[in-house]
Formats: C-alpha cells, structure tokens, sequence
DNA sequence: TTTTCCTCCGAAACCGGTTTCGGCAAGGGA
DNA sequence: TCCCTTGCCGAAACCGGTTTCGGAGGAAAA
C-alpha cells in the first residue's frame, strides 16, 4: 500500500487537504475534479477519483454546506399531536424517502410537532439553522400555515398531497378522488341504490377530493347525492365504529358503505355486528390505505391501496429536482390507488373458516 | 430599530459578523461570550446575549461542526426489512426524541435500512459524513452488529434494549421480563395451572428477557416449566394465530396464555374464538405493549403498556449525557410497564355490548 | 518566428463559525 | 514607584471544504 498517510492525525477521517498531497495537487484543483468543474482534465479528474475511492474520502457535509448553502439533507417534520394514532405506513414512508436520499448522500432530518402552530415554529427553526435544504410536507390541509412560511421563506417544498392554491407548489399524490369515485361505480354496478361514505378528517385536502370523488361516481351511476348518507370525521377504529352506527340506524339504511379510511371501515364493521349485520351479504363495505389488518378482518377487507413506499421515494425525487431549481409546474404527479378485492363488497357470504360463532374478537 | 443592518446581504441570515460589527466587537470576542468562556466580562456578555436575541441570530450548525466536530445531530436507523409492521409507536418514539432534542436546539436524522449489514452500512456512513453525534439503537439483539461497529468507531450510542456484553453500552429498556412475570403471578394467583407462552421474535434480547421472566414467574408461583406451553417467533397476529392454535390444539390445553406482543394476543383471540373458546372464561389472556387496538377488541386486551414516548425522550437525554462524556456505566435505566387490566383474563364472561351474535369482524 | 488562444492547474480568498495567543490596562502588593 | 497579576478583549489561525482569478505552457494561427 502506497503512503497515503497520514490522514488528518486527530480525527481519523482522511479529508481533502490529505488527498491533495496524496496527489500532489492543490486542494482547490482536487475539489473541482471531484464536483465535475469543466477545466480539469480528464486524466487528472479519473486520477482524484480513484485515488478518492482508494483512500476512502467522503466530503464532509456540513463543510460543504457552509459554502454551498446546502446541507444536503431533506426535513420532514411529523405532527405528533393529537390523533396522530392513523399513520399506518410510517416506517415505509421513512424509507422510500431515505432510500431515494441515500442514493445521493443526502440524508433526512425528522421533527416532531404538537400542532400547526408548532410546526410551522420548528420548520422556520431548521431553516434558520439551515439544517435541511427542503421540506417534505405531509398532510396538507386546503390552506396550509406550513406552505404560507415556505413560500415566503423562499424555501424548496414538496406536498405529499394537495392544496386550494397551488401557486410554488410542486406535488406527489395519490389520486384518492379517483379510487373513491370507482369504489362507488363498482357498487352501483351490483346494483346497490344506497351507497354512503364516512369521510376523513375535515380540514385536510384528500377529504374534500375524496367526497369529490364519492359525488361523481353516484353522478356516473345515476344515483342522487344524499347528504344523510355521508359522515365526516372518522380516522380511528372508534370514530369509525361511531359514524358507522349513524348511517345503520337511518331508517333508510344504506345498503352498502365506502369509508375513506380502512380503520374506519373496521370500526364500522363492529357497528354492524353488533345489529346483526353480515359484512358482504347485508352491507357491502370498501375501505382505502390498505393496511394490513384488512386482509386479517373476517371478511377480508376490499380497499384501495396505497403504496407509501413508492410515494416516500417520488416525494423524495421531486424534491431533489425543486432544490436543483425545476419549475413546481412540472414537478406535479397524480398515482393512483390499487384495488385489492376482497371480500367485504361482494354478496357471497364470506364463508367462515370452521364454521363457529365469532364471540370474542377485536 | 437601531442600525443592525446589514445582515449579509445575499443570504438574509445573521451571521456572527453581523452581530459582531453590530456590537464594535471582534467575531471571536461574540463567539467566547456566546459560548460562556469564563474570559468575557459579565457586563459584555449580557449585552451580547441581548443584541443576538434582539437581532435573531442562531448560529449555522454546520459552521459550528466544522471546528468543533460536534453535528448537533442524534441519529437513529431503521430497519425497514421483512416484517417490519409491528412498529405501533413509531410517531410517539420520534416525537419523544425530537422534542427532547430540540430543547437543546440538536435535532434527528433518521434513515433506513433492510437488513443488519444495511444498517451497519449505512451507520458507518453517516458517521464518515459527520451528521450526527451519536446514535440510539432500537431493537437490541443479544450480538448486535451495529454496537460492534459503534465500539471501534468510538462512536457514542444508546440502547433502547440491552445486550448480551454490556461493555460500553448505556441503555434505557422497559422491564419486559417484570412484565411477564407478574402476568404469570396474577393468573397463577387465580387458580391457573397450565399457562402458556407466546414469545416474539428470537433474535432480538427481549424475547430471552421476557422468556426469562415466565420461567421466573412459574416458579414463583410453583409450577413447573413445561416446554410444549412455549412458543416462539410470533410478532404478527396472523403468526400469533398461528402459534395460538399450536397451543391450543395440545391434549391437555392452557388455561391461560401470555404474549409478549399484543398483536400476538390479537391473532390468539381469533384462533381461540375459531374454537369456539371463550377469551376470559374459557381461556385468560395477557398482552405486552399497549397498543390502542387492545382497547377496542372484544373483551378489551389486559396488558402492560410501554410508554414510546417517553422511552424515546430518556434515551435522548442520556445519549446526550453519553455524548458529553458520562460513563456509559452511569447511564442505564430500566422502566416498568404499566399494567392495563381490562377483561381478558378475567372469567367473567366479557359483557358483548348489545348481545348479538358476533359474525363479521377483523 | 511571433502572436494568440486554449487548456489546465496553483494560489488565495472565502464561508461562518471556534479557539489560541498575546497584549493592554487596571489593580494589588511590596 | 515599580513590578507582577489578573481581567478582558482583539487579532489571527484554523476547521474542511468551494470558488475565483490569474498565469504557465503548449498548440494553433498569422
């Protein structure tokens, strides 16, 4: 082995100035060669690489960014408060996006937040720290404090869904409008005359594009909209359950019921066993998210999945092209929900696999 | 508003030159009063503290690390990997390290990884990139790859979980083996004999804590370890069905069962119940975790809760004592779980809400 | 052969902080 | 009065990178 030493005595770590008497270049000349600068050539640019590769030198983020400005790193900040409990996919979000910064050497930066107030409070203090170069927003309401402080701030941002006014704003979604919308013609299409919904959180986007979504498909069936048979609000099992039990008892039931949350739709399907009502044969039920209790429910549960992962990962790239300064305009994706089709919607009772009364269950 | 101005006209950030001019004082001069040198006069330290207020400065992390080598940044890697779903808390745990971060303006990098050599890979590499200090690990296992490589990296770190050599190592874990203990002590208390065991996954230090807190458990209340009442590896609740029915189908069949995951208990309900069982009367069951889907079940899930929350902020702060340089000897904590008793174990049969047969449900 | 133009690299400034070092002035002791 | 501390601050080096600027040298054009 060649003396590369010694690397930095101290820390251990082998930085610019040791590869640079390792080559017998100025550092300044070792740094362009490294990020792509036109006036070096191409012989003395593979030389630093290899040699790079071969000392194992990794630039040091945080010297870089005092320069650049970039701390190559991506925030995202969580709200914590509150009903936080239905965030099924985290660890899967967490790691498409990671997954997608790593690949770059970037990395992510995660915070915590009580409420809209403190959210916005901790993104303007990772801005002033400039410790992050762009923001990840999840759950976008229709007028968001949180894009009001990016765009003034001048800083790059990403939703991971939408909002009323999308000037600056590049976005990745999945078009829950959509799924919603097919939901309801599948049903029409077996010939169900009463069909509800029991949507979301109010304040947030996908709940208003999900009721949408729940008008044009009654409107693609022929079927009037009732407002008694749509509910808002339901993001747990409970609330669910609650909401669930208000549609049943309407004198004129519905006969089958779309709920913009698979949790929901579980707690709708204890509402229903408590009167008595077969999930399939006396009310057809589709959930959305698809998470993984569903498949577990008796009948299986048929949702509307949503790929977290693959949205962690898009949200991720999208952000990276916003900071390198692509226009919002084109960085703007719709994906759509995918079926899985279970039991839950179809008449058939779902048949029970021995048999034996179900007493005691979740 | 006196003349602070300007404040480094490009970026729009107040630097510590800013503040520095703005005071008549030299930058290194602002830098040692910041900083709480002890060769400032107590006058000018004030007045410097009140212009930095005043004017907004907060100095840039990563200019700070550059020279003192310190990111300000607590890491934490994920593993994404197989069956990563049973992660209920993940937002409390987060929000519990981020909060307690932020209170000393540090924050958290979280990234993700598949399998150990991922996350020994990817730790090494936020290392040689300096952003972050330090690292919590969560899901210890008995030889952990990841301590191995903090160890001879001289990288501080912090276990939620323990290990089989604890050399260097300062943790917080919750007491699961305590936990199971006492459930073994309760049901013995009421007149059980054949008490069976659901353990979760065996690689991880839990599971041989927890495994070791049943056989304590029995014998405290003189019963003799039986083989065939343990099971092992159930962290799903499609597993702990599974397993659930292993333990049920025996000749001479418990009478109650513990598990060391509630969504083992959840999958144990349905088995029980697919036999026509009765959860309490016919068959006691205690869960370990807390998770809020216990609650709803039917009868509702007795168990020891664990509070992520606030496991997520002690081991923030004692990975910060460890960073400043505490011995990892005087840095480890062991917290109780909290009993939840509902009606699971109890032989009274579990009132169903309006008595209707229980058919459909997850 | 001289001039001009590239190509390619070295030198130095710079980013925003921290830390070391030295010196001035005031205060205390002899 | 003189000397020696001590308290307090300025100046400058430093951390590990990036970026600007200018110039040496070779090749092409005149």
């Amino acid at each position: 082995m060649p003396r590369d030493l010694p690397k930095s005595a101290a820390t251990g770590r082998v930085t610019i100035n040791d590869l640079a008497r390792a080559l017998g270049l100025a550092k300044g000349t070792v740094s362009r060669a490294l990020n792509g600068y036109p006036d070096i050539a191409e012989t003395t640019r593979s030389r630093v690489a290899r040699t790079a590769e071969r000392m194992g030198y990794r630039p040091l983020a945080q010297a870089q960014a005092i320069r650049t400005g970039r701390a190559r790193a991506l925030g995202l900040v969580l709200n914590a408060g509150g009903d936080a409990e239905h965030r099924p996919f985290l660890t899967d979000f967490l790691d498409g996006i990671s997954r997608a910064a790593s690949e770059e050497s970037w990395s992510l930066t995660v915070a915590t937040a009580r409420d809209v107030e403190d959210e916005v409070a901790t993104m303007a203090r990772l801005i002033d720290e400039r410790k992050v170069d762009g923001f990840i927003l999840p759950r976008t309401r229709l007028h968001d404090a949180r894009i009001d402080l990016l765009r003034t701030k001048g800083v790059p941002f990403v939703l991971f869904g939408r909002t009323a006014d999308p000037t600056d704003c590049a976005w990745h979604d999945i078009s829950g409008e959509d799924a919603i919308k097919a939901a309801v013609i599948r049903l029409g299409g077996r010939g169900h005359r009463r069909i509800g919904f029991i949507n979301g959180a109010a304040e947030y986007t996908y709940a208003s594009l999900r009721e949408g979504g729940y008008r044009e498909g009654l409107e693609a069936v022929g079927l009037p909209f009732a407002p008694e048979l749509m509910r808002v609000g339901a993001t747990t099992m409970a609330q669910g359950e609650t909401e669930g039990e208000v549609l049943l008892d309407l004198a004129d039931r519905p006969t089958a019921i779309i709920c913009a949350l698979d949790q929901a739709a579980l707690g709708l399907y204890r509402a229903a066993r408590r009167r008595g009502l077969r999930i399939g044969p006396d009310l057809a039920v589709i959930g959305y998210d698809g998470i993984p209790e569903g498949a577990h429910a008796h009948p299986p549960l048929t949702t509307y999945a949503v790929d977290s992962r693959a949205a962690g990962a898009r949200l991720a790239k999208l952000l990276f092209a916003r900071i390198r300064g692509t226009a919002p305009e084109h960085l703007r994706e719709l994906a759509p929900a995918r079926l899985i089709a279970r039991g839950s919607d179809i008449a058939e009772c779902y048949p029970d696999p021995d048999g034996l009364p179900d007493r005691m269950t979740t």
